[in-house]
Order: structure tokens, then sequence, then C-alpha cells
DNA sequence: TTCCTTATTGATAATCATTTTCAATAATAT
DNA sequence: ATATTATTGAAAATGATTATCAATAAGGAA
């Protein structure tokens, strides 16, 4: 093992990505990517904070707010916005259709589930609408969200 | 004319969902949505707030934003994140597929696109991706958004 | 109409996620 | 190792949204 994730892993990817943009590979940078990495869940900028934190103290909150920025910027990671007053991240884990998912989430507590039911024939849509738009507007699509909101299992009881 | 939209028009509508949900008929109220009903843009609650007070220059921004997470509650206004850091509120104009339809945003300059190319085949997408989530999950869906993001046509030229 | 109850309003202050500033630091090329 | 400059972190600033609270007005009852 030669790097933070071994041969294989997130790592290689975005070593180049950084490398090509003329970034500069820190130990804040490859500490916040190790926690996105580990993660499953939609973290907010300061679970990420307090994550890496545990990990290397002295990180700032500020440069994880602005690696975070710099990472959705490249694509690596998808910010989003699930209606709660801050924004949530999620690491990009490639093209492949594995990965794919999009949300469901509930208005009342918060609740969020990914989930991926008809996701090729979704591909398969969205492909079609992103050449449509492409061609209609001009526009260089880089990439799409969906989501679901609506009540959970548990809330839609409480309110009989 | 007996109301400020006519006989039929966005009134009637809510009147009734007003009066069911125990809330007042107030002037505030009747002048948002007036102005939400006069503009077919993704307007912010400042926005809202300036044109409100051409009109009724009493009415607080508080009441604006109030009155929106109301509207947005019952379900006669949607509330979009276009990323920029602030909400943009649109009238819910019915649901019929003429008026459905979904957001193409500028990551760049902001701008953001309405369109509605393939929105039947999305319709049945979308409703069969619902039920199967309904049933899965157990989650009463509302309603859901679908947004693709990228660089419109100048921004794309601007950068080569 | 007039009176009552209480939902609603608007001015103000408070909150809080995200940005900006800027001097100090560390990653890369030579 | 040295020079260059991208990056960092502490602190302050920003700005959208929310909470407070006394004053007001909508809608029902009389
Ligand atoms: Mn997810
Ligand atoms: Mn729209
Ligand atoms: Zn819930
Ligand atoms: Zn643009």
């Amino acid at each position: 093992m030669s790097g933070r994730w071994g041969e294989r892993g997130p790592g290689k990817r975005w070593h180049r990505e950084f490398r090509g943009g003329g970034y500069r590979i820190t130990i804040p940078r490859q500490i916040i990517l190790q926690v996105l990495d580990e993660s499953k869940k939609h973290l907010s900028a300061e679970d990420i904070f307090l994550k890496v934190h545990q990990i290397y103290p002295t990180i700032g909150l500020t440069t994880v707010y602005r690696t975070l920025e710099l990472l959705v910027g490249m694509g690596l990671v998808f910010k989003f916005d699930f209606g709660d007053g801050r924004a949530r991240y999620e690491l990009c884990r490639g093209d492949d259709s594995s990965s794919h998912h999009h949300h469901l989430v509930c208005t009342n507590c918060g609740r969020i589930i990914d989930y991926a039911e008809f996701i090729e024939e979704e591909l398969e849509l969205i492909n079609k609408t992103k050449q449509e738009l492409e061609k209609k507007y001009g526009f260089e699509i880089r990439n799409h969200t969906l989501q679901f909101y609506g009540l959970c299992k548990r809330c839609k009881a409480i309110k009989e």
C-alpha cells in the first residue's frame, strides 16, 4: 500500500485530476476524500469537518468548505440540497449504473432514503432528454438530480 | 369580477384550501398569490417582496417568507434550490401535464431554462417509480424535482 | 353592526451556514 | 535546498432565513 487508499480505490482517479488541474495534493484534501470515501451517508460540511478533525485535528472548517467546493467543481463530489438549510455531500463513485441512485426525502423529519429502482429505464430517458436539450438549447449538461418529496412511513403513521 | 382574479383563475382553488385549513384570507396572502400568478419566472423571496411592495407597501419581508412557507406546505407553490444560496418559488398551476416542467441550471451564470421535453414519458416513469417506492418504503410521495446542471450556450462559448 | 377571540402581521433582533480576508505555511518545480 | 505561489486556518463578515413579541385585523357570534 503506497497511498492512503492502496493501489486501487478512489485514489488513482482523482490523483490525476488534481495534477491536471494544477491543484496540489495536500493532507487536508487527502483526508477529506478519505472521509467521504469511508462514509455512505449524505454528510454536511460540519459532519465532514468533525470526522476530519478526529483524524487530523488542525484542519479547519474553512478548508473543508473550500475543498468540497473544489471537488464539486471537478465533478468528484455531488452536492445536494434536501431542504434542511445545509448542503449535503456524497462522493461520486464512477459512472457505472451500480452507484447511480436518487433520493427520497421526508419533508417532515428529514429522513433520506437512497433508491435505485428503474435506474436503467431512467438513464435511458435521461440520456434522450439530455441529448435533446443539448441540441435545442446549446446547453452542455454535466449531471442531474431527481428527488422525491413526501412523508416517510413513520411520519405518515404519526399523522394517522 | 368579484375577486382579485375574476370568477375563475387560481382564486377559487386556494380559497377553499385556505378555509378548510383554518387559515384566514388576508390582503398580504392575496397579493403574494397575485404576484406569483402574474410572474412566470422563478422568483426569490426578495423578488416577490419587491413586487408585493409596489402593490401594497406596508407588507413586510417576514410575511412574504411566512406566506411562502405556508403555500409550499399546502402544495400550492413549489420551492426550488438552484444552488445560488436563495430559494426560488413558482406557483403550482394544477396537475395537468401542460404546466409540468423541469429545469436546466447553468452552474456558471445561474441562468434557468424551463423545459418540458419527453414529459409524457417522464410522467409514466415517475409514476411507476413512485408506486414502487411507496410500496417498498411506505413513503407517501407528494412531489418530485428533476434538474439538469451544466453550462449554458453563452458560458460554454466563453470557455471555448 | 359590534364585540370577541385568536390568527396574522411587521419591525427588530437573532441564527447560522457559508464566504471573505489575510498573514502564515507547505507543496511543487528548478 | 531555494524560490514560487497555491493552500491553509483563525477570525470577521455576509446574507438568507427564523424567532420574538406587541399591535392588528379576519372571521364568527351575538
Ligand atoms: Mn445518496
Ligand atoms: Mn420553472
Ligand atoms: Zn419522516
Ligand atoms: Zn451560463
